[in-house]
DNA sequence: AGTTAAGCGGACCGCTGGTCCGTATCGTAC
DNA sequence: GTACGATACGGACCAGCGGTCCGCTTAACT
């Protein structure tokens, strides 16, 4: 059993750190640069090797294994990190993403909010839901997001599925989807904000009232 | 340019068949229906490897990669085969899913059909759309319904983009968010294929006549 | 039966994610 | 400032993967 710490204390939940050395911070932070830059830099994420984040970050392979648990942990840390934003934003911040919208305006601000993440972050996005071995959907991200959706679409009347559509909407957001559209199709950012928009106003109906 | 030769000689185009030796075709035989099975069995389609399938076919492994180029092109010879009756079935067989069905009640047919058969070949399409270098949309079949789906859509008034409701549409019928809710969460098939109709019909809008 | 080339298979290669363990560094108690 | 235990470090190392090579086998045609 050679567990005897949590494996992926990328964050830890309760705000009592237990602990960190500065080096092992400092590093993590070096890390998580590194991988984000590499990243950015090659256009698929595949032909980032572990190796080659650990270079980039002067450090070595180990840390990398220490710090996250695998490949995915990385992955998973650095999207979270730059997601934190959007993801609080839409807890507890206020209109349009936060949870006091009325559901009408908070779906598709929710969505164009995810969207524009990852046209900003296409690599990163690409890089997580691109992992491979995992589905997408086994990681509590996921979960959130589909949650927060979901319950926004329960309070629409006349919506009979909102799980399902929850799952529908997100999947049009789907990084290599983006990828595809942005990158080899071309088409143009606000159009395809524009095209998710009116996608999402069809799925969800006409508001009751003026709204 | 080591490349006198078709790498990929799947399915020749020409229905000349450039003379394919017998024991040729009965090892590429051998290999697909061992491969069928390998993915049936296991759960997740990355832990069959092509050592495996050679192995269980009867064959060297050489003779994977001399008839189907790379694992890519393994699984997709494999998953053309078992789609080719929808396939077909949609470009020139009678409604509801041949071409000359109004669109209204064509399109979800297009989607349920490829809904069951995800169902029905689940370990296969993940292993397709998992193949993890290369983006599902790079593959010419995605590219195939697409144009199918986005050109019935485009016969229906008052839907102003087409082209990106066809793959928000196919989006919602990925092989892994299939994979998550028929086998993760248990949703009955049955269930799921309603919610896909309902969710599919919520797009298209209301029919202009009794369709 | 003889000839030829297509087909065969399994040893082999490069590379990857992931691990191990002796060593260097941090944080603390004095 | 120094001594010391705990913690983190790093690069050699490992197992397993997709994919290739090449000497041998065998189908096909005469």
């Amino acid at each position: 059993m050679p567990d005897p710490t949590p494996p992926t204390p990328s964050t830890p939940p309760t705000p009592s750190a237990p602990k960190a050395r500065a080096d092992a911070a400092r590093n993590r932070e070096a890390v998580l640069a590194a991988a984000d830059r590499l990243f950015a830099e090659h256009g698929s994420p595949g032909t980032v090797t572990m190796a080659d984040i650990a270079a980039a970050a002067g450090v070595g392979k180990a840390t990398l294994f220490r710090g996250f648990g695998d490949r995915t942990g990385l992955i998973r840390a650095l999207h979270e990190t730059r997601l934190a934003p959007i993801r609080q934003a839409a807890e507890e911040g206020p209109p349009p993403l936060g949870p006091t919208t009325p559901p009408h305006e908070r779906v598709p601000a929710l969505l164009d909010a995810l969207l524009r993440f990852k046209l900003d972050n296409r690599h990163l996005s690409l890089a997580l839901e691109g992992t491979g071995n995992g589905s997408p959907y086994a990681a509590d991200h996921y979960a959130h997001w589909h949650t927060t959706l979901r319950t926004a679409l329960a309070r629409i009347p006349d919506l009979p599925t909102p799980d399902f559509t929850a799952h529908a909407l997100l999947a049009a957001t789907r990084a290599d989807l983006v990828e595809h559209l942005a990158g080899t199709e071309g088409v143009p950012r606000e159009q395809l904000r524009a095209q998710l928009a009116e996608f999402t106003a069809r799925v969800l109906g006409p508001a009751v009232r003026g709204d």
